[in-house]
DNA sequence: CAAATAATGTTTGAAGTCGGTCAAAAAAAT
DNA sequence: ATTTTTTTGACCGACTTCAAACATTATTTG
């Protein structure tokens, strides 16, 4: 009977109002305005012990808020938080194959480039370039590691921003992209197999698809991690018009399905 | 006549190929991937005294190439460097101004923002709205500070992107504004003045300029800080369909001005 | 090659942080 | 109002970081 009030009443007291909770969200204000802040500065700032910052920073560091250091915090990044993670992942390989995309890009004017943790990679290398080009892309990490480079012409699609993808996905979109026309197209995939690249995110997909569409040529980047793994949508098979650049030899069967399409291949060494 | 020779043979040896230079590049790479370092971490792993880590950080953080913590070093945001600065200031009146500006969107479904320190900060408030809304935004990190929130959907525009700006711009995100309608536009601004509201930088100017021209009414932010600057090009002239969000009330003149020209004000508490 | 300079490592004492325990205070429940 | 629970503050020992001085090694210059 008095369920519904105590619920309630628990929720609003303890959930929003209570002094633990105002400051643990002071705290998380401080850190949007300060990249990193100490335990005694915050200590002092909120009027209580270092001991209780010391508290709040732990249960905040839990709850992926924030990132404990030794003597404070720093904001995690606010951007993409899935990304940062994956970022971390198969480093060496991806490097590899991000610098051998790149040197396939010699006399390229303008290309698509996709979204995902190794398209990133290439998007750092990119950015050392020394030469005018034009990129189109969708995904915002892209796009600001790109803009250090004045060289760099970036064209941002438009588009519904995909929750926690950090990129602009849906109809618009497809639109756009199918107004334009590169040379090339770099896409990263969630896996690569005998028939062709699939992605198991349906909206970045299509605009995958959509890029390899509007594109001469795709340059497909995955590091071996990506193999025999089946994904939700197959986006490319593959054909003449496509190169696969990997860090190591495939199977002999996935080879020569590869080779057989008109596909090519490269081993980033 | 070796003075050619020196310089190169100094500039390549000691400041590409040098031991020094060489992990101090490392520390910047190791910094791409983790948010934080600690000293005795990158010690470790560089295969150095903790000291001279100690000494890279120092010198790379007066660079401003990261920024020392207790204990390591954090990256510095490569996102949008100057709005990083300007958010640190005036954050008390910008934060007033925003929690009104939002109070006065009852009832609204949908709408644009501009980009700049003011509108960034209602973009924070707005993020914590508890309906359905969408916004269409050019700014990076506005999309992404409200992307956290599943119920905003947010619609970003197409175009170049701005180096250093953290925005795109451009004719074909003119182009793209003018396609939509939307009831209400809330613009950040260089300066405000009797006349009306003026932008600095001519490629943002534009887009507010089209953003304001697509909504049926437009929200001005603007801190007091704002007055009586003058910007390079107006883009909007005070009118009915303009009301100004300010944190204190303006000289008499400029009020008389605003309210003449059938603008309303009001005034954050 | 030798001297000069710059970079790096080591040591040491002072200061800061951490985590645990326990007591006091505040809040919630009965 | 009283008990129970949660939150907060204070203290302490162990550990870490820091900065400075000095020794050592690497690099550059003459």
């Amino acid at each position: 009977m008095s369920g519904y009030f105590k619920i309630d009443k628990e929720f609003i007291l303890t959930k929003l109002h209570s002094r633990k909770t105002r400051r643990q969200a002071r705290i998380l204000d401080a850190l949007q305005l300060n990249p990193a802040k100490r335990v005694a500065e915050l200590a002092l700032e909120l009027e209580v012990s270092a001991e209780t910052v010391r508290r709040d920073l732990t249960e905040l560091d839990a709850l992926g808020q924030l990132q404990r250091t030794y003597g404070g915090a720093i904001r995690t990044a606010q951007f993409e938080p899935g990304l940062c993670e994956r970022l971390k992942l198969h480093i060496a390989a991806r490097e590899k194959i991000a610098k051998r995309t790149v040197e396939l890009l010699d006399g390229v004017g303008s290309l698509f480039l996709g979204g995902g943790a190794t398209t990133f990679h290439v998007a750092r290398v990119l950015s050392t370039i020394d030469r005018p080009i034009t990129v189109l892309t969708a995904s915002f990490g892209i796009a600001t590691e790109l803009a250090h480079n004045a060289q760099i012409e970036v064209i941002f699609l438009p588009g519904r921003v995909e929750h926690g993808e950090g990129m602009v996905c849906g109809p618009e979109t497809l639109q756009y992209i199918s107004k334009y026309r590169t040379p090339i197209a770099i896409i990263g995939a969630s896996s690569i197999g005998r028939t062709g690249v699939s992605e198991a995110l349906l909206s970045a997909a299509q605009v995958y698809e959509s890029m390899i569409a509007s594109a001469g040529h795709s340059l497909v980047v995955a590091d071996t991690s990506k193999l025999a793994k089946c994904a939700l949508r197959l986006i490319l098979h593959w054909n003449e018009n496509t190169t696969l650049i990997t860090d190591r030899p495939l199977d002999d069967t996935t080879t020569t399905a590869i080779v057989k399409s008109g596909a090519s291949l490269q081993i980033a060494s």
